[in-house]
RNA sequence: GCGCUCGUAGCUCAACGGACUAGAGCAUCUGACUACGGAUCAGAAGGUUGGGGGUUCGAAUCCCUCCGAGCGCGCCA
């Protein structure tokens, strides 16, 4: 079923090209009418005419009439275009009959990998990963739900100096007996205290780097010890996970150690291509266009002077195992934006060894930083990060006192799940809502209010439309109902409704989940304003049944943006 | 110094080169429940879109320049 925007589009193409072929209509929606077509505009300073004489050579070669209840010129040459009101009825019964409302897959799926999350092993997860877990996660969902083949790929730190570092300090105050005992909050301890004595004691240092020999050489003690490290941190990243209702499972893991095995490969494989550069004892790579401070060329590590590899090799490992072996055409990456300048070296050195073969393609989805209220890196008071755990029981927490202080029949259990629901939700929405580039304000009060554009205010929505099926004792009528329009609450519910194909569709084009909360939100309020307006549960039986059919699709829209955003939609709050 | 990102109402954010009123939310003020859930709704007030140039019939949007903020800029990840 192809949706209004694309009928209407369709037809004004149709009629433009009469006039010029292949002149855009840039058809747009109005706020005097339902749609305005701006393209006469542009198209006559081409044609060096009157713009008003080439919108009406174009109404008058445009076939409306079975869609259109008004088409009109105005201004210096609008179209203005108003949708019949039973062409609407006609689409939302389409619509509805939809199990995927209206939403078509995508005529060109891909095979995306999506990196996102990313924790360190040994340490808590915080704050930080909160904004790359969130949309990457949503990301997934939209990008799946369009139809592209989508592989999540949780690219955990489980490698490198640091844990050399943290297995030899466990090692020399002999805590090794007691490794399986530690939780990950004593991991992040030992690692810290790792840490100061690395910085001041050459000796220690030099064991530590011995230590990653070791783990790199697959001793089996030290090994032993890394494995169970890694496994309380799965453990403990899983309960951070299963709170936050992400996707990413344990299948999901590909850790940097996955690729440790193809780094001297890669090296071997950019030599080849003679792309090697020695440079002040490293291994590098200058692609094109790149300038330190100082003007001169900028390297790409690849392999460190000490013979190590850094991070640079291991995306590489990464970007060739994604394209040549797992045949990725789309790589994203949900990584903070003061990585751009790393991502554009790496895919540009990719592009240069042949790992990004056409037509795929690697982007780097970057997001800003998280803020205090000081305007500064949120940080708690110690100076740490905020423990993303903590953070996401007192939003819980939040949401269950403000739960129990309205009246309620729900049962214990059910208030449990919904504070959930709630408490996740807020701090999702107001982390989603943003677009993503921007820097944002953490503000328990205003992310916890509940009032306004926050995530409970979209499932109270929800959960009204719910609440009158059940107070109606009536299910939802049959799907593909044909609704009426004749009050403009109604009209202006219906004509959003109908919008949900192309919100969906532009934030899967910019990799922005934004654009998906500005839509439920317009909706949200939309519907209230119908709701306060037009009274549902009414005698007359066929405006009862037309507007239980706009109130039913309306939560289906609602469940399926959430669900596309990985929020819950509880049927009672 | 160079690069990237950003600058819109007191605050937090929208706006795909389009129209005589640049939209929401919060906060402020005025109203609205014996009708489907008041975590609501109706309304008011609040703006030289950081400044200045330019392109265009038309600029928050594109270009130039200046100002301000954040983040980066060769062996941390």
């Amino acid at each position: 079923m192809p949706d209004a925007y694309s009928v209407l589009l369709q037809r004004l193409q149709a009629a433009f090209d009469t006039v010029m072929p292949g002149a855009d209509p840039v058809l747009r929606a109005s706020e005097r009418a339902d749609f305005q077509a701006n393209g006469a505009l542009a198209l006559s300073k081409e044609l060096g005419r009157a713009p008003r004489d080439v919108a009406e050579e174009v109404v008058a070669a445009a076939v409306l009439d079975d869609v259109c209840a008004a088409v009109e010129i105005s201004g210096p040459g609008f179209i203005n275009l108003t949708l019949a009101d039973g062409f609407v009825s006609d689409q939302l019964a389409a619509m509805g009959a939809d199990d995927r409302l209206g939403v078509p897959l995508t005529p060109h799926p891909q095979t995306m990998v999506i990196d996102y999350s990313s924790p360190n092993v040994a340490k808590e997860m915080h704050v930080g990963h909160l904004r790359t877990t969130v949309i990457g996660d949503s990301l997934a969902r939209v990008l799946g739900f369009l139809g592209h083949q989508v592989l999540r790929e949780n690219h955990i730190g489980d490698w490198g100096t640091p844990f050399g570092m943290l297995i030899e300090q466990l090692i020399e105050v002999g805590g090794s007996d007691d490794a399986e005992s530690f939780s990950v909050r004593d991991l992040n301890d030992f690692y810290a205290q790792a840490r100061q004595t690395f910085d001041r004691d050459q000796a220690f240092a030099e064991r530590c780097r011995q230590r990653v020999v070791l783990l790199q050489k697959g001793d089996p003690e030290t090994l032993r010890l890394w494995r169970i490290f890694v496994a309380e941190s799965i453990r403990h990243n899983d309960e951070v996970y299963d709170m936050l209702g992400v996707l990413l499972t344990d299948d999901d893991i590909v850790g940097e150690s996955f690729y440790n095995p193809l780094l001297t490969l890669v090296l071997v494989e950019l030599a080849a291509q003679g792309l090697l550069v020695k440079h002040d004892g490293a291994q590098c790579v200058f692609p094109p266009g790149f300038q330190n401070r100082h003007g001169e060329p900028l390297p790409l590590i690849v392999r460190k002077s000490d013979g190590g590899y850094g991070y640079p090799a291991t995306d590489l490992a990464c970007i060739r195992d994604r394209t040549l072996r797992r045949k990725a055409t789309t790589l994203i990456y949900v990584v903070g934006a003061e990585q751009s300048l790393h991502f554009r070296l790496v895919f540009a050195v990719a592009g240069l060894a042949g790992y990004l073969p056409a037509p795929s393609t690697a982007v780097h989805v970057g997001f800003g930083l998280i803020l205090g209220t000081d305007g500064k890196k949120l940080a708690s008071r110690s100076g740490e990060p905020e423990r993303l755990m903590d953070l996401l029981n007192e939003a819980v927490d939040r949401a269950a006192a403000a739960l129990a202080s309205r009246p309620s029949d729900l049962s214990e259990t059910e208030r449990t799940a919904v504070a959930r629901s709630l408490g996740i939700g807020a701090v999702k929405y107001a982390d989603l809502s943003t677009e993503r580039m921007r820097d944002y304000v953490f503000d328990w009060d205003r992310m916890l209010a509940f009032e306004g554009d926050t995530g409970p205010y979209l499932q109270y929505a929800h959960a009204r439309i719910r609440s009158i099926f059940r107070r109606g004792e009536v299910g939802p009528p049959e799907r593909g109902t044909r609704p009426g329009v004749s009050e403009p609450q109604e009209r202006a519910l219906a004509l959003h409704l109908l919008g949900f194909a192309a919100a969906v569709d532009a934030t899967a084009e910019a990799y922005s989940p934004a654009k998906l909360c500005t839509y439920l939100f317009a909706l949200a309020t939309t519907f209230t304003t119908f709701y306060e307006a037009c009274r549902v549960l009414v005698d007359h039986e066929e405006t009862r049944t037309s507007r239980l059919a706009l109130c039913d699709l309306t939560a289906r829209v609602l469940a399926q943006g959430f669900s596309l955003l990985g929020m819950e939609a509880p049927d009672q709050m």
